[in-house]
DNA sequence: TGACATATATGACAGATGTCATAGATTAGG
DNA sequence: CCTAATCTATGACATCTGTCATATATGTCA
């Protein structure tokens, strides 16, 4: 099994990642249009960002005409779990439960539904 | 209600502060002794991040004899919640449903249990 | 009270981050 | 084929991070 420890990625870098999975390959412009109004930050951010994430490992880039088409590079199922499993392990020193909890308790479940939950977590 | 916007935490922040918590309060040799053991780093380091920790608004600290003792200054409830979302948004665009799936996946549950999750995190 | 042990304060430093201005490359239209 | 429009490359820069070595302050106890 391979260990394939990429840098992790920054805060600015994770949400244009997840832009890029959202239109499943996307150019600078394309990633550009689809920040969030409430973050607007330069092109020329967006494609350091891309550079830098692929510099990292978690794209590649093939050219189209003039414009650089980015692609996942790293499975993101796996991505994805490395990351919440860094911030359970920072948070909550590697349990899980407590941030199962707190998106119980911030989605209407009763108490009832977070035990249910936490029989299931203990079974592995 | 008051915005009350800390300065992010970093990684290496959280952790400490977690350590904080676990202990309710504690001094600087008392996060050093509690930090895994696949995580030692010296004790100096730690009495960087507990400042910076103070510098940006989460700890407070009083004197007891010669050392500090750091208790948190801002309600672990709300560093968690912000914390948090801060992840759902970057890394979901905001929408916690995928974290809880994600969740479930790695802890045994089953489909029905996932849709029952969806269910209830869309009523609000 | 003086020396030792133990704390914190300083601040240093390399590397990461967030952001962009500007320069240089490329393409498409006229 | 030239120019305007559009891209990427460079690299700059202030901060933030992670980590410490050292200097300094302070409490302790023989």
């Amino acid at each position: 099994m391979a260990k394939n420890k990429r840098p992790a990625m920054s805060p600015a870098e994770t949400e244009v990642l997840r832009l890029v999975w959202q239109c499943q390959e996307a150019t600078v412009q394309q990633v550009y249009d689809a920040l969030p109004p409430t973050r607007k930050v330069a092109y020329v951010t967006v494609a350091t960002l891309l550079r830098r994430l692929e510099e990292k490992g978690y794209l590649r880039h093939r050219v189209n005409g003039k414009a650089f088409v980015y692609t996942p590079a790293a499975k993101k199922e796996d991505v994805i779990r490395r990351t919440i499993s860094d911030l359970v392990e920072r948070l909550f020193g590697g349990n899980p439960v407590p941030l199962m909890q707190h998106l119980a308790q911030h989605s209407g479940m009763t108490d009832e539904d977070i035990e249910r939950l936490k029989e299931l977590a203990k079974k592995k």
